[in-house]
DNA sequence: TATATATCGGTATATTTTTATCGATAATTA
DNA sequence: TAATTATCGATAAAAATATACCGATATATA
């Protein structure tokens, strides 16, 4: 027997620090993907089902099986042969990954039109992160309430943010005070940031900065959609 | 003289159908970046500035230069050792590949609180698309305009909707019913879909989707952080 | 004018990511 | 109970992507 399906080992009963170890050799596109195959469990879930195979997430996002199964191989949950996974425990084993932390408080910069719809974004909740506030420097905006979330003005920032190393910052300034504000987020102790402007913000390597670049996108279904027209 | 520099060949002067060759070879990961060469390029521009070297624009980008040399290789835009690349040439090279359409209109689909962010987003008119009107279900908004651009009822999309084969449809509709909107849309003969709701939309093949995954970004950014917290 | 240096573009290598193959096995069917 | 089948997980191969190397050369400097 030299390679093929092997049963199980007996699961290591106690595994105090495994996020450290679970992390290594996980890859962006599998991380990418975790949230995917959450909707599509979600939606198992709720159709009364109670496992699954890899073959039918695979299906429901346009993925190769064996993709799913070496990305769900990172949750450490195993599945059967002929059965699937059961898919509470896949759910719990992928929320685990990708926000294991207690709670994670976001925080909105720039109430704009942006902002304000990022306030109404259902998926903030549904995948387990709290969005606490909003920080704007119009007065017309400060003191009021957008999408049941309250609005302060900037200066504000210390008494409002709890320091916690793992809260997210949502920026979407206007572009000439993108760097200025993150200067300020990164001040009052924030380390991640969440960027929808189209901005390279420079930042001490502690802090983690994800820039949404819109501008990327459409290019890519631009030169897809041309290539498509060219067979 | 194995490999290394060699003095380019004279460009051939006909390129007729060039878009086709040009594209082949053309990596996602380059498209998703020539978006950002064109910001950086943009900004030198702006400052005066007439040439640039690959390491410059890397330093801006948190690139490689051999990435960013690989990437502008495929513009065909030459540039000279110890010099640089002439920026107006790159720019120019950049924008034919990722828009190379005399024009691209834009089409949002759901006027929600997204959707009216996006209408205000300033990136499709820098990047060459022109965003013409928005649909909505809602009475109350149909008939008034919005950033400037007029409101539909979903009705009248073969009255609005010029049919061209590159226009772009923004989906940004309440997940119930995007999959219904989609089919509209398909049927009114519009070919590229940006799917900004977390549904997997079932498609023709002849029609392209890119889906906007804000959750996926938020994995991203969330288990970077941890992993940066490990060093 | 000779030498030094920045920077190009081509080829080569390394790393990451996807896809294929296959033996093992749990449930199903004959 | 035996044969069939779906599906797993391990290893292997292929494809895509990023990085390294290096000779050539245009400008700058000595």
């Amino acid at each position: 027997m030299k390679n093929g399906y092997k049963e199980p080992d007996i699961l290591e009963e106690y595994s105090e620090s495994m996020e450290d170890s679970q992390l290594k050799g996980l890859r962006l596109p599998t991380i990418r993907r975790f949230p995917k195959y959450l909707r599509v469990l979600w939606e198992f879930s709720s159709h009364g089902r109670e496992v699954v195979s890899s073959d039918k997430i695979a299906h429901k996002l346009n993925l190769d099986p064996i993709t799913v199964r070496k990305d769900l191989a990172f949750t450490g949950i195993l599945g059967k042969p002929r059965v699937g996974y059961t898919i509470a425990d896949l759910i719990e084993g992928i929320e685990k990954i990708i926000n294991s932390q207690s709670q994670t408080n976001v925080y909105l910069f720039g109430a704009g039109n942006l902002g304000t719809a990022l306030l109404g974004y259902g998926g903030f909740k549904k995948h387990g992160y709290n969005l606490i506030a909003a920080f704007d420097s119009d007065p017309a905006k400060i003191g009021i309430k957008l999408h049941d979330k309250p609005v302060y003005g900037i200066s504000h920032i210390r008494e409002v943010v709890e320091i916690s190393d793992h809260d997210i910052a949502v920026l979407c300034v206007p572009e000439n005070v993108a760097q200025e504000t993150a200067d300020i987020i990164i001040e009052a102790g924030i380390k991640s940031i969440w960027n929808f402007t189209s901005n390279e913000l420079k930042v001490p390597e502690s802090v983690t900065v994800l820039t949404e670049d819109l501008a990327s996108s459409l290019a890519v279904l631009s030169v897809t959609r041309k290539r498509n027209s060219f067979k």
